[in-house]
DNA sequence: CTTAGGG
DNA sequence: CCCTAAG
């Protein structure tokens, strides 16, 4: 539909309906499109809304277009243009606003294509086809377009904003002509950023840019000047693009909620405003804006009807969007994970989860580390950082898949640490186990968890089942992982379910050799863990079958739920679990084993 | 929330 | 590891 309009002179409502959204640049059009269909961020809108400036005059503001355009929209069809137009002109100059109300607004709201030709006041007609004229419509069939209200409020509320008070007297309708066209220029040049295109202009043009860009006229007659003038108006416009940006985002909260506006707005705001007073060099504007603002608001609130449909709909969810995205630069991801992390460790009881979604607020570095356990390593991640405590190496080589069956065997003082006979104290555990895990692990990729199972952990683990049994595995996390940054319940499943699986493996084609006799369970047991720390010392690629015996056994002997739990049962010797196991094959629960 | 299972 | 379903 975009292009199907483009020449056409505007001679229904109908067609400068489409126009509107037909004729925008195919860019600004696409913008359209996609906020219309897809309530996607306003921001996108409003960073985009350079369309706007066309009507409007004036690159002025783009914030204040984009502002107003979306107000506008909000209501367009709903609101009538006379009311649109008493709020300007309550806002700002009442004497011109009447005199625009009268008089038919002609707007250009051409491309960059026609820009050259647009500059001149005379040739806003459409000469290229890209451009089109937008004939403003009488006030009262205005109402019925769609976005002619908008268009219309732009242009009064533009002309009125922007209009100095020379201009007043002026012919509305040839100010805001004028100021189309120069605005046109302007925004050209802004969004093209191009300003060898000032070369091109003629002096003519020049002043017209000039105008539109500060609202006022000037008396030189030095191109250079102009140029440079426009220029530096171009420039600062684009520099403060994000104040700018900023400034909409913020005006459309503040729009929708009148006060609302988040936090971050507010400063962005400020900056905004400075820089869009400087570009004007006019506080008129700034006046007439917010004026502008409440008389829409207002309407806008009167009626609501297209707010939503309409591509400004300005809808929490946008706002929020829009708040959001300003202050939040990390991926979600990291967001989350760090969060996680955080609240992981609050976590105490439950501990085993690891609450994907953190109630708290993504805040910029949060850290959190309460806990004795871990201060110094504490794995929170400003934002950048992966919270993902990599695997440093230590853990991560030595068994680096998850599934044990790997080989190799856990650093020496992980196993230390986690030594099952020790029986380390869950506190110890955690606190060992952060540490290794925030330290060592930092280095891997954001993806989040990706963390391989360090053998202290899969220790840990088994330790766990030995003492909960299988399937408890928020127990488990609880009792063992506690502190871990990561490892929930559910990983602890997950790893577990990979350990019998690869234990079974591993275990069955040892066994064949070893032989599943009660013994070698026995053995297997016992042995087990002690092999298992040393075969962790000793062989960085073993991965400690005793392990997967253990987990063999384990599995076979605890795994109903209620069974092997005793939770609280002195996590067993290897000795007594040896025993246990030996006894009555694994079948015995290890778990509930021995207590002495 | 927790667990289990599937992707 | 992550996600989702189910209890």
């Amino acid at each position: 539909m975009t292009s199907e309009t483009k020449d056409t002179s505007v001679t229904s409502f109908n067609e400068i309906a489409n126009m509107f959204t037909s004729t925008f640049s195919e860019v600004d059009l696409a913008l359209f499109a996609a906020s219309e269909h897809e309530a996607i961020g306003m921001e996108h809108f409003l960073i985009e809304p350079k369309c706007n400036r066309n009507l409007v005059g004036v690159f002025d503001f783009e914030s204040f277009h984009s502002q107003k355009f979306c107000d506008v929209e909000d209501f367009s069809g709903a609101i009538e243009y006379d009311e649109i137009k008493q709020y300007d002109w309550d806002a700002v100059h009442s004497n011109i606003a009447q005199e625009i109300q009268k008089e038919k607004l002609e707007f250009v709201g051409e491309r960059q294509v026609a820009h050259d030709e647009v500059l001149n006041g005379e040739s806003m007609r459409p000469t290229t086809g890209e451009e089109f004229i937008l004939d403003a419509k009488p006030v009262d069939k205005v109402g019925n377009l769609d976005h002619g209200p908008c268009k219309e409020s732009y242009l009064g509320n533009q002309g009125l904003e922007s209009l100095p008070p020379d201009l007043n007297e002026r012919d509305c309708t040839a100010a805001i002509a004028d100021m189309s066209s120069g605005s046109v220029s302007a925004v050209h040049f802004t969004r093209n950023q191009n300003s060898p295109v000032l070369d091109q202009m003629t002096f003519q043009e020049l002043l017209e840019a000039f105008r539109s860009m500060f609202g006022r006229e000037t008396s030189v007659t030095d191109e250079h000047w102009l140029k440079h003038h426009v220029l530096l108006g171009l420039r600062n416009q684009v520099g403060s693009d994000n104040g700018l940006n900023l400034i909409k985002c913020d005006t459309t909260s503040y729009k929708t909620e009148e006060k609302t506006v988040c936090s971050c707005s507010s400063d962005s705001s400020v900056g905004a405003v400075d820089s869009i007073n400087c570009i004007l060099g006019d506080e008129n504007m700034l006046v007439g804006w917010h004026a502008e603002r409440k008389g829409l608001d207002a309407l806008k609130t009167s009626s609501s009807e297209f707010s939503e449909v309409e591509l400004c709909s300005l809808d929490e969810g946008d706002k929020a969007v829009v708040a959001k995205k300003r202050l939040r630069k990390p991926p979600k991801r990291f967001i989350e994970e760090s969060l996680e992390t955080k609240s992981r460790y609050f976590k105490g009881k439950s501990g085993a989860l690891r609450s994907r979604k953190c109630p708290k607020g993504f805040g910029a570095s949060q850290l959190i580390c309460p806990e004795k356990s871990f201060k110094g390593s504490c794995i929170q991640v400003p934002f950048g950082l992966p919270v993902e405590e990599g695997h440093t190496k230590t853990t991560a080589s030595y068994w680096e898949s998850e599934d044990c069956r790997g080989d190799r065997l856990p650093s020496p003082k992980e196993e230390l640490d986690t030594e099952p006979c020790s029986a380390p104290s869950p506190n110890r555990i955690s606190e060992y186990e952060f540490v290794t895990r925030s330290n060592p692990r930092k280095g891997s990729s954001h993806r989040k968890h990706h963390i391989s199972w360090s053998p202290s952990e899969v220790m840990k683990l088994i330790e766990g089942v030995t003492k909960c049994g299988v399937g408890r595995w928020a127990e488990i996390k609880r009792l063992l992982f506690p502190s871990s940054s990561r490892r929930t319940s559910v990983d602890l499943k997950d790893k577990w379910r990979n350990l019998l699986r690869a234990s079974c493996a591993q275990l069955q084609s040892k066994r064949k050799e070893l032989q599943p006799s009660s013994t070698v369970v026995a053995r297997a047991t016992e042995v087990g863990l002690v092999k298992l720390k040393q075969g962790k010392k000793q062989a960085v690629h073993r991965v400690p079958d005793s392990v997967l015996w253990r987990v063999r056994e384990l599995a076979a002997s605890t795994y109903p739920y209620g069974r092997g739990s005793n939770s609280e049962v002195s996590f067993t010797t290897p000795v007594a679990a040896s025993f246990r196991a030996a006894s009555n094959t694994m079948s015995v629960a290890l778990s509930t084993t021995v207590s002495g």
